[in-house]
DNA sequence: CGCGCATTTGATCGAAATCAATATTAGTGG
DNA sequence: CCACTAATATTGATTTCGATCAAATGCGCG
């Protein structure tokens, strides 16, 4: 699959790039499929490009001093691995958490030709996200907090409409500790959601009826208090 | 004062610039001072480059839908401010707890003379910063996510030895917002820290005798559950 | 098929939210 | 500078929500 064709195109770094030097954008990456729960790098490992997710699904995971790691972000079709090691060095882990296909884009590439101001560009695009999803966990209510992320992944899953479908691809477990969460409050929180008509589950199979409700849902009362 | 007797500089865009260019920098950005609890910019203006937090502090907030705000993120010198505006628009408001001392960095200047792969590294340190916030902010008990708010003020205010002592330039409303928390929740989280003896406070002056103790309290058990 | 892991459900406990009231501080104008 | 006012901080009592403990069910996979 050639950047010319591929439908992350538009989120990726040669968006704007096109005739000859995207050929030679395409010449300078190199294509990778990764196994569910294969390890894409460490922690700690020394930085060595970005990886363009193509399809599938990564999670980042940081270690904690006990052996136990929380996940931190996870990463869609469109997203780039490796913002936050620029000349640095990986500052968590990223496992695959279904079969993924990538492309390395090796930093020499990335900083040069005119793209670095459209890294620049992600990267401000990444904050943004950031700061987007410290709202939204800043809700104490546990179906809340699920809702803003059910509707975050939904958003990257299922783009087109209102109405959207996807298979979760991590685990209550995972996503429980994204939020902050034991398994069992994120799961009754999904009980709540679901006999709220905010959603359907059938296996990892999800299904939001009206994005707009959710997104109602959530964001009303979501602060603790003004400032 | 110009940037080569700057003491923010190891943390500013030009960190490695010397010489003419340096002049050159000195000579495009504007310094300017911002009253305690004005506005630097709203949300949704349109992005016109970069400021350098030289003295004093902000503030960033997001507008919730009914008209209350929460804090998103502290900014202290050495800081640059508009790194989730990127070519876009500012994602939050600005205010000054202080009265603070900025650098306006033009957009055009940091996009010249090989400033580019400094900034793109400046927004990588943020990505960490906000990454390590977010784990801290996960763990459930409220004086643990004080501690670590703590810890990371007294890293910026006071970054030399084990023992810190520094102002909060904020109110304690506005660290329970950060932290997702009500204020009295907040109140008796100071007074839990005071009483284990890991800070000591006089008003606003907060004193943390063993900055060593303060994050061993926080890192234990901070996540909610392994994955 | 059986084993291990994830999900689901229930009961109890604990931490923080909420409600309420007072004390303190900061900011205002006289 | 002081008095006055509003906002913030502090403390207490009660309620609610999620954590914890425990157990059962369901599922994927060798």
């Amino acid at each position: 699959m050639l950047c010319r064709n591929c439908p992350c195109r538009p989120n990726c770094l040669p968006a704007r790039v096109t005739g000859g030097p995207l050929a030679a954008f395409e010449g300078a990456i190199k294509q990778r499929e990764l196994q569910q729960r294969h390890t894409l790098v460490r922690e700690g490992d020394p930085f060595r490009g970005y990886y363009a997710v193509r399809s599938g699904s990564l999670k980042a995971l940081a270690a904690g001093k006990d052996g136990t790691d929380s996940v931190i972000m996870f990463l869609f079709p469109g997203d780039i691995a490796g913002l936050g090691a620029v000349s640095h060095r990986w500052p968590k882990s990223l496992i695959a958490l279904e079969s993924t296909q990538l492309c390395w884009i090796p930093e020499s590439v990335a900083n040069q030709g005119g793209l670095e101001s459209r890294l620049s560009w992600l990267i401000g695009v990444r904050l943004r996200r950031i700061y987007l999803a410290h709202i939204n966990r800043a809700s104490r209510v546990s179906a809340r907090r699920l809702a803003a992320f059910l509707a975050e992944v939904g958003s990257r899953l299922a783009p087109d409409g209102p109405e959207k479908r996807f298979e979760l691809p991590m685990h209550q477990r995972e996503i429980a500790s994204y939020l902050g969460l034991t398994t069992e409050a994120t799961n009754r929180a999904f009980g709540a959601l679901r006999k709220q008509g905010l959603i359907q589950q059938e296996g990892k199979a999800v299904k939001i009826p009206d994005s707009g409700a959710l997104r109602q849902y959530f964001t009303s009362e979501s602060t603790p208090r003004p400032v």
